[in-house]
DNA sequence: CCTACCGATCGGTAGG
DNA sequence: CCTACCGATCGGTAGG
């Protein structure tokens, strides 16, 4: 039931805030009166803050997945990107409700997701930095403000895709164009001549 | 008092969010009472579409000068962004409050937005196109999504900066490592070839 | 622009 | 997990 309810909760609040939604229309939607929901939360506050350590938790424990994973059609780090964005698409209240968090109280958000990321964070960082000593990497790339504007895409294209769409007269589908550039300006910024990756990576492939 | 009121709103609505924010407490920072401020607007909701058409208002009336004082030290493009940037930048509650509307109701500020911006949408657009038809912009690049999603990081960045410089250890001063790496991103996907461009621009310079 | 006031809803508790 | 209930606050109105 608990999981239920926070399962409900972070439907809700992404879809209508944490102001805009009451406890009694979360009870609502999970089928029980009020005050059993108060059993389970001592309060909204509590409640509010074990969805969102839910919904961090449910993401990093996915990244495994999504960095292994990630090696379909695509070229492998475009691949990377789209099951990243994949995550939060499946529901894209999950990116609303984070947004949300990180605008009404940016303190404590931010260092519960730093906690919880700063390994994999770390893990990008140096493979970022080590691209920079190759020449595969650009060198004048800032990697920890790279990492952040591209998860700002992320979330954004998802939480706020039927707006975006709409003022720039985009069809709204999910997976399409948006997707599709977020992908390409991430990688376009990122490498230094798309032409030598691409390259090296057929060669390999036709090596292997 | 109309303008001092919806001034005052747009920094609540920004902070605490529209359900965050009673009309109680706007009015005791203008210093009246809560049936005064219903005068001059008839409901809540009243107040919350003046304060976003004012908003888009304020902004869309500044677009040409920001555009036009853009030609400082920096090359023309990054200027641009900056400039852009430097808008919400001067109060982040702005950006918060454009991204909460855009979370809350996408459609009624998709149609607001998109009614006042297209003319200038178009302009931009129409500028990407006839460089993919030269040889300055990148060809693979879909101009409205690309538009979108700078939008995003712009507004992203301001709104969320507090947030995110705490999740990715970067210093929280607004005009640093952050804003750098969004120009970056967003000229280097845009261009051709950086060099390219930056010879040119040179080489006009050394003939004037 | 104010005082006085309203019904509805809010988060939360008592007690079982 | 429930019924019954609470004080506080909400947006909004009457009437001047």
């Amino acid at each position: 039931m608990k999981t239920r309810i926070i399962r409900e909760a972070i439907q809700l609040f992404g879809e209508r805030g944490f102001d805009g939604t009451s406890i009694q229309s979360i009870a609502e939607t999970v089928d029980i009166r009020k005050p059993s929901l108060l059993y389970h939360f001592k309060s909204k506050e509590e409640l509010r803050d074990e969805a969102i350590k839910y919904l961090i938790s449910r993401w990093v424990n996915e990244l495994p997945r999504l960095l292994t994973n990630a090696v379909s059609g695509y070229d492998r780090f475009s691949s990377i990107i789209m099951s990243l964005v994949s995550f939060f698409l499946k529901d894209a209240n999950r990116a609303r409700f984070a947004l949300r968090e990180m605008l009404d109280r940016p303190g404590e958000i931010g260092e519960l997701v730093k906690l919880q990321l700063s390994p994999w964070n770390k893990m990008i960082v140096d493979y970022i930095e080590l691209g920079q000593k190759g020449e595969t990497i650009r060198k004048d790339l800032n990697p920890r403000a790279y990492i952040m504007q591209v998860m700002l895409m992320v979330l954004g294209s998802v939480a706020m895709g039927d707006a975006a769409s709409v003022i720039f007269e985009l069809d709204s589908e999910p997976s399409g164009a948006r997707i599709d550039e977020l992908v390409r300006i991430a990688r376009e910024s990122l490498f230094t001549q798309p032409d030598k990756v691409e390259q090296k990576k057929k060669k390999k492939a036709a090596t292997d």
